[in-house]
DNA sequence: AAATCACCTTGCAGAGAGTGCAAGTTTTTA
DNA sequence: TAAAAACTTGCACTCTCTGCAAGGTGATTT
């Protein structure tokens, strides 16, 4: 009875796991990595969910208890760090360039995908070997990118229809992409934040194209 | 026998359709508009194949021999477009700017969207409402976006790994979608083309803000 | 600790997507 | 007009994905 303290919710900090909660983690994570570790194998079409839920000893149907379609086991994190990304951007100081905001914003992100880089690294082969993938990663982002329009035009004080924050989302979110294809493509090389970074550069200073002459 | 001419295939303009061919796009519109007006009505997956092709007097079998997926006859032209588009980028001379490049390389896939204003309406309007379907309308340019990423890699002359093409590329792409998302929303507005520029504009001057005062 | 509750897993049955194959039909070509 | 090529269609089949009704395992309460 000394400290069945278990139950106490501390706001701001992780409130205990559980067993239960555990066990879910690890059969979502199984059932990723036995996903990308198959299809990097053999290709898309040719593995099934069976086989996918038999690699990581569920059923089949457990498997669409986790994730909506095959698909979706592959690509992952489905809103997941996306809300709080947008509270990223609904919290920076009220002056702050857009830009800039929404560079800040995503170190989180970022941060994550450095940590996972083992599975991201798969992942992205995964996608670019399978370019039906391709368009489920970037739609999981479709609902966030539309929140953050939304959080920034509140920001800028200009009504939601206000063209600029939709333009500068999507491109922001298309500097992303194209960093994290650099990186993943030849990753020997730079990091992930640096890459970002370069290319956020870039779109603020209106896309100057490389120099011909040295 | 006077004038059995119709054969003779002159090179530059297009050689006489053919009854053949002429079915095989009445088909196809006609599985594509009945695949848009039915999904508009009740809904993406209130809709199945059998009820398209049957809106469209042909089997289920025949709808699959003209798209791959249901989601396909949706989203529509994959690749028929892009080739020309690409084409175009090749064309440009050689010193344009890049962005100036990239936007007029667009003209041609802008008319043809305002000439099909109707479909593309509907079609807008069915994405938006399932968001599912985003991604595929992205993917279907997945392909294309690499044959000018390497086409602009090749006349800037700075190699394949480069990141300045695929980032203005992919940004490119995205102020295109801003623009068109702009132009399918509150359509009684302003032109596509015009919305374009505008995007491509703020692109070079580096996405200014919008000014508050005032 | 036992009983209860909540959630998770699983099998089963079934609708729908998408494909390969083998006709049958229509257009084109010779 | 006859042969060739291309298009359509039905059929059988695999796979994806969902709803439902058990059965099981971790959490909660008394």
């Amino acid at each position: 009875m000394i400290c069945s303290v278990a139950g106490v919710t501390t706001p701001g900090a992780p409130p205990a796991p559980g067993l239960r909660d555990r066990k879910k983690r690890q059969t979502r994570a199984a059932l990723a990595e036995a996903a990308l570790r198959l299809v990097a194998e053999r290709g898309l079409d040719q593995v099934t969910v069976e086989e996918i839920s038999a690699a990581a000893d569920v059923s089949a149907r457990t498997f669409f208890n986790y994730f909506a379609s095959k698909d979706e086991a592959l690509v992952g994190d489905p809103a997941g760090g996306g809300v709080r990304l947008v509270a990223r951007v609904a919290a920076a100081p009220p002056g702050q360039p857009v830009l800039t905001t929404l560079r800040h914003a995503l170190d989180e992100v970022i941060d994550e995908i450095r940590a996972d880089r083992e599975l991201w690294s798969l992942r992205m082969e995964v996608v670019t070997r399978n370019p039906a993938l391709l368009p489920r990663l970037i739609a999981g982002n479709a609902a966030t990118e539309q929140a953050i329009v939304d959080v920034l035009a509140a920001r800028l004080g200009v009504g939601p229809d206000h063209p600029y924050p939709r333009l500068v989302t999507a491109v922001a979110g298309a500097a992303l992409r194209a960093a994290m294809t650099r990186w993943a493509t030849h990753r020997d090389d730079r990091d992930l934040a640096d890459l970002a970074d370069e290319a956020f550069a870039a779109l603020a200073a209106g896309l100057p194209e490389p120099g011909p002459a040295r």
